[in-house]
DNA sequence: TTGGAATGTCAACAACACTGACGTATTGTC
DNA sequence: GACAATACGTCAGTGTTGTTGACATTCCAA
């Protein structure tokens, strides 16, 4: 059956029974929808998505940054982010140029606009995880940090340290 | 602007920087991907999404919820929340029983293809966060727990201590 | 130079959320 | 007993975000 015999294995290891993962999971559930709530509803008000939250955060934080890096990091298909990319640049958030070197490439960037939206929504959003570090202290936090990069696939969290790269 | 002014608030606020609550966003994001990932691949088979999965274990954790009390859990309208039922119903995974006192409600309860359903579903996302939580330790789950219950809305935190009771 | 790989765009479709309106059965209250 | 409120289901319409398929452009290597 299931892992219940982790509970004859001494009492270090009563974090690893069922009844403690399944609590994990609804934890996850329930603060992953936090997580996203004030970011949502900032963006409804301006006729935009979690996706579109998503597209202006790693451009932010990797200016520059290619159309397929982007999918990379996304992990969704070139079609569904073009139609993201496409609302954004028509609104003047993000400006698309074409590579030098390789001209096939599109280089994505924020102009001041979309700055200001990346602004606007990392502010909500930080408020929430920075109350939440604050509540917990930095001992939870890192520990909060170590378990959630042990559940990234393995090339998330290829993807993960490099961005970490640039402390 | 922002809070970077932690900064200065002596060596035990760092973890307040910006930089690292952007890395402790990221890493959300990242994670959470990771941990529907492998229930996802599931449910496709079946022709089901991450909404059947829900409703499924809440119903397992609950059983004889009502509709309303799902309703509250998963934070959707109730013709969304129809659509789903519709179809786990319609399939045998789920049963609808009129109540005995209040014949409006309906309680639920997942017939035994429904727990087959749930099982295998568990199975894969357990798999995945015992594997984190071995390879993180027990400090870092008991962090990781406590920083993810921050960042809750209030009301979901209340369900989620309502559903802790059963421990 | 020509064919294949890589990059990005356009079109159509499905899943799943939303709002709004309505119907039905049941409960509780004046 | 009349009537409002509650619980649930359904129909119709809309929007975001994911998918496949087809296609144009650009690069590179045989």
């Amino acid at each position: 059956m299931r892992d219940n015999r982790n509970e004859m294995r001494g009492p270090n290891l009563l974090f690893l029974t069922d009844e403690q993962l399944r609590k994990g999971i609804e934890a996850m559930f329930f603060a992953y929808r936090g997580f996203t709530a004030d970011p949502d509803r900032v963006l409804s008000e301006k006729g935009y998505g979690r996706a579109h939250h998503r597209a202006v955060h790693f451009i932010h934080r990797s200016p520059g940054t290619t159309v397929n890096n982007l999918l990379g990091i996304l992990g969704v298909t070139k079609q569904s982010l073009n139609r993201v990319l496409r609302s954004l640049i028509d609104d003047g958030l993000v400006e698309s140029k074409v590579g030098t070197q390789d001209k096939r490439e599109r280089h994505l960037y924020l102009t001041p606009a979309g700055h200001a939206l990346e602004t606007e929504l990392s502010e909500v959003q930080t408020a929430r995880v920075r109350s939440a570090y604050r509540a917990a202290g930095p001992e939870a936090v890192q520990g909060f940090r170590t378990v959630l990069e042990a559940m990234m696939d393995i090339e998330m969290r290829r993807y993960f340290d490099k961005l970490k790269e640039t402390e």
